[in-house]
DNA sequence: CTCCTAAGTCATCAATTGATGTCATCGAAT
DNA sequence: ATTCGATGACATCAATTGATGACTTAGGAG
């Protein structure tokens, strides 16, 4: 699994080093981020993702501390680039839904609706998915007059994380294979609803 | 399910008989249905079930030929009771939102958004998932000339378990707490929204 | 009461998995 | 070219978990 040999020998920026720890930790982060996302922490093992990343397992011990640290620098590295997000925004939604039809909820996502075995990453993630989703929302439903903002809030997330978990699941065909579009139309509908009471 | 006692060996009664096959079975079967729904397949052990029924562990091998064929009979069971059922039904929402507080979806519901391992498990669950949920569901959108009866159908199911799995997480605090009538309303609205093209 | 089968208990196995330690090797600085 | 710290490969450990088989015992048949 030793595929990346890239140009042996450059110039003085050496982009494709034989040894460099920086880009093995690049590729594991890699790796995890998308193992992460497709079956989720329990179900992805170290080996895997050392497979993937076409680097030794032992190393995720040694330059991130073990599994479970590596899934908070994914959560971390998600979180990085995704600011407070409006569920109801369409351009976020479709960024939620992701191009890649193959693939569920990010980490922070994913803890709305599969709780994690550590209380620590547990209490994290939570607090990113309230900082980025739930409370954002649940303040526009407030502002907006919406009934039980908090709740509706938490219903959309929980809908919408269980579209995108089933979308990457593919027990449900149709939904698996949709083309983005089309089934924003149909996800617009539902969380415009949790937005409009009665 | 049966509100059986437990076996007291004081007694010599009839009724509490220490030794019976057919007990142990129930026994372990509602275990093993309480845990699932709880955590899923993978994260619920032998040991965890045999240690809640009361019963040990190695007899699930026997009577039931493993963790897996378990999960089956689990499944058959939550199967038998639940006809094919209109998720737009207030009744049936409410039946599938469930009384107890902190339990997720049944064996065939949360197939919808967790593959299992088991190929032949994961073909069973899915096709109880559409013979019982999506099919009617999208043949009565279909009736009702919804555009695309197939894709909605999905997309609410899909949504509905996400709540379910939520409430049975307790990552979204106030979804897990909620009142079930009040919950009702909330998820009430996203349904109806389903089967109301924008 | 005596037996004998079914029921239950227990020890243990094999596979998986996360983690650790050791050792070889690369590669940059001198 | 030599040296030495950083990097990675590999073997292995300990814990978990599903499963199996041998042994013990209850409890009804005769």
């Amino acid at each position: 699994m030793k595929a990346e040999r890239i140009p042996e020998k450059t110039t003085g920026a050496p982009p494709g080093r034989r040894r460099d720890a920086g880009r093995s930790r690049e590729l594991l982060l890699d790796a995890a981020t998308e193992l992460f996302a497709e079956r989720g922490f329990e179900r992805t093992t170290t080996r895997d993702i050392g497979e993937r990343a076409g680097v030794d397992a032992a190393l995720i011990a040694r330059y991130f501390g073990g599994k479970t640290q590596l899934y908070i620098a994914v959560m971390q590295a998600d979180s990085g680039d995704n600011a407070p997000a409006d569920l109801l925004d369409e351009d976020r939604q479709r960024a939620l839904l992701g191009r890649t039809p193959h693939r569920g909820p990010g980490p922070v996502v994913r803890a709305a609706l599969v709780p994690h075995d550590d209380p620590v990453v547990q209490d994290a993630s939570r607090e990113q998915l309230y900082a980025r989703l739930v409370t954002p929302l649940s303040e526009r439903f407030a502002r907006e007059g919406v009934p039980k903002p908090q709740l509706r809030a938490e219903v959309a997330v929980a809908a919408f994380t269980g579209i995108l978990l089933a979308r990457g699941s593919g027990a449900l065909t149709e939904l698996a294979a949709a083309d983005p579009d089309e089934l924003l139309d149909v996800v617009r509908d539902l969380l415009d609803a949790a937005a409009a009471p009665g």
